[in-house]
DNA sequence: GTTTCGATATCGGTT
DNA sequence: AACCGATGTCGAAAC
């Protein structure tokens, strides 16, 4: 048992504590009053957990039957209804151009609409356990490592970690459609296009990377190696390098997890 | 302001009410109390709200300093970390394989870790506004239309929805790599292969489509059509399917959609 | 606004 | 367990 004063909240009751409100199996006016209140106030986190219904229409269209969800409505308008498993919400709206609250058939519904494109999703509440609003005050810094752009700069930064003698020509070199992680020269002068994963690289990063040599052959009819580069690859994949004549050079973006595992060779020295 | 009995609740404070329990701004031990509590019985979903620092090393690593945020733990043992924006979480963790509590330095302490891939979350809680369990109970079905999946299923079935006097000859044929969504032979008895897209085919759906046709044609040695079925195609993708001599048919997955855009075929007479 | 690509993608199905 | 492809993918950057 926690320390403090402990209650019984009987059904319908509502508190209010320092950064926000608690609303304990509200009728559906009481949701709807709550709703509203904590709506126009911009900047609240809104929390409802209980049974619903929820229709979505937009790019497909889906149906929820009456199952106990929990709602989210952040500070930036967006929402999602999340089941009782997985990561995913069951229902999600990035952005509402409108939102707005209505009272069908005795039961509080919310409807938020999106523009463009054209989505709308309807949360019907039908037995709500708890509505909770609170304010987020503290904005925190987020730093993510071992992204394929960092990857990216730093072989660019020492491209001598793919290959001894390998000499940088550019970056996202542009070609037909979309762009060559790096592009560069080897010791012996012929050009090399580097295909970059952060994860373990499958079938399509190899027609990727195909494609790309492909093209810079016809383009200035000289001999083009294909390097592709990541921490590793799927076995059909690696087959398919062998055929197309295309080289694997096995690196890690992350630098600790390279340190673990010592049996992979080291992209940074410095964290 | 809502009906029902009002209070203020004081830091520390803690109510039980019919679904669950809830607990305001409490120190490091009672909230390690708390979540001790609701974590031991299966199936509670847990909603802690306020300041927090995340650190996450796996697959890459990434780091959030002191900002106020929303951790969820559900019932299937996966965790989410939301911040005040966006759809996705901040950090996260799909499958759990070990959840464990710690008084660190004064501070509850919550890791998350996962043995396949080898990952952990580490949420340290700095002060907390609301901390929430409640047990879910209904169960809901849940129904998506429009899917990719769909649109094979209905196609499969009438084919002449695609051109007419198209015979199919299998459903997702495999081939040297992937599988071809639709294959069929047309009125005057050429292979065509047809690639399927739910929303905008972009340039990729093209190359996957031409990397069919020329294996089929290949281990064949016949004519072979290629048709990417999608809603729209942007601009590159519509070029190059014109470079490569492949063709392209406008429909839309969904039925009412379809209807409500009277210009686009409609695929499905019944919903 | 359109297009493209990365993501700790997640998720589900199949081998 | 590995592999593959869809996703209402989301999200950001480049154009």
């Amino acid at each position: 048992m926690e320390d403090g004063a402990v209650g019984r909240q009987e059904a319908g009751g509502s508190i209010r504590f320092v950064t926000g409100a608690h609303l304990f199996a509200p009728e559906a006016e009481a949701l709807l009053g709550f709703l509203r209140e904590h709506l126009r106030e911009p900047g609240r986190f809104i929390q409802v957990a209980g049974a619903m219904e929820v229709y979505y229409f937009g790019r497909a269209a889906s149906t929820a039957d009456a199952g106990d969800y929990l709602l989210l409505l952040k500070p930036d308008g967006s929402l999602q209804v999340h089941a009782p498993q997985g990561i995913k919400p069951l229902n999600w709206q990035p952005r509402t151009d409108d939102l707005h609250l209505e009272l069908d058939d005795g039961r509080a519904v919310l409807v938020a609409e999106r523009i463009s494109p054209r989505e709308v999703v309807r949360v019907v509440f039908l037995d709500t356990a708890t509505a909770l609003s609170w304010q987020p005050r503290l904005e925190g810094g987020f730093v993510l490592q071992g992204s394929e752009a960092q990857m990216q700069r730093h072989l660019a930064g020492d491209p001598s970690v793919i290959e001894a003698g390998l000499e940088l020509l550019e970056i996202e070199l542009p070609v037909a459609v979309g762009g060559i992680d790096l592009y560069a020269r080897d010791a012996e002068g012929r050009l090399v296009v580097v295909e970059l994963k952060r994860g373990t690289a499958s079938h399509d990063a190899v027609h990727q990377l195909a494609r790309y040599v492909t093209e810079v052959r016809e383009v200035t009819g000289t001999e083009v190696r294909g390097i592709l580069v990541a921490p590793a690859v799927t076995a059909p994949a690696r087959a398919r390098l062998a055929e197309l004549g295309l080289e694997f050079r096995e690196l890690t973006a992350l630098p600790e997890l390279a340190a673990a595992a010592p049996q992979q060779p080291r992209l940074f020295d410095h964290a």
